[in-house]
DNA sequence: CTAAAACCAACCGAATTGGTTGGTTTTCGT
DNA sequence: ACGAAAACCAACCAATTCGGTTGGTTTTAG
């Protein structure tokens, strides 16, 4: 039950912008270079999350991206749910529109499907991307590993 | 990020037979109808889960399937794993063999789809086929919803 | 005016998913 | 001894998803 590459480009494209993102907005192909990503796909998932409203753009030379909100407001849950919807294990039990099945009433096996959907919420939601840069600060910078 | 239905209809075949199994083997066919998966598909995921021997199997006329062990000593957690592998968000945080990644003693995304995956299993190792069959007895059977 | 950058839509090859098809072998009951 | 039931097995297949690429246009600072 892999991540797909759009929830993972995605949380290290935000984790980058608020690691190195400041007051001027920061051009995608500087995040698309210093985390590995092809730029004009990196562009899609932006594209998702600009229309989420977790970031805002800047058009023009000069332009780029900035965070919509502080990093301690931002939740590793809203950049993933942003780009991959529910982290729901079957359809079931989606926040969003859960399809409904005609043996919900009497279905085991749902519950533990939503068993594994609230722990998963659980923990994305508690991240915060000001949670990440602190473990940056702490796991890398003192063993002089910049601006990764 | 769903689960395919090899680890759905897993959980739900592995159910069926610590419900309806008992002494003598049950046919897959009887599983298939009752959870309405088909049948020749449900054979490929039955095979993969006796050769990680959750199952035994008994050929010939009135064969079928037996559960190798009692309901509480079977997992979710081992069913699910047996058919789909790690349930890792990220190839680098895998149990079995992950994918070492140059940069891993500086990731800090990596730290985050790591508590994913603790926690995921945490889940799935805690609940097991006995602890289903409870949760169908008392949501289902008191409201007369027999043998599904 | 030009370069940088966001924005956008369409296309594409490869892999995965969720099966199906067409057998063979084994074993029980008659 | 034989027929039916059932496990076992390998190969094939259509549709979808994944992880991009291509080829533009619009906007804006200098």
């Amino acid at each position: 039950m892999r991540l797909s590459t759009k929830g993972r480009y995605g949380v290290k494209a935000m984790f980058d912008l608020a690691l190195h993102g400041g007051e001027s907005p920061l051009p995608l192909k500087t995040i698309a270079e210093r985390q590995e990503i092809s730029e004009p796909y990196l562009e899609q998932l932006i594209s998702t999350l600009r229309k989420s409203g977790l970031v805002h753009s800047v058009r023009g030379a000069h332009g780029g991206y900035l965070l919509a909100d502080s990093p301690d407001q931002i939740t590793v849950g809203s950049i993933i749910r942003s780009l991959e919807g529910s982290m729901a294990p079957a359809d079931c039990v989606a926040e969003e529109e859960p399809v409904d099945c005609s043996k919900a009433d009497c279905c085991v096996t749902r519950g533990v499907w939503e068993k594994i959907r609230i722990s998963i919420d659980n923990v994305i939601d508690s991240i915060t991307l000001q949670d990440m840069i602190d473990d940056y600060n702490e796991l890398c910078k003192q063993n002089k590993m910049y601006y990764i």
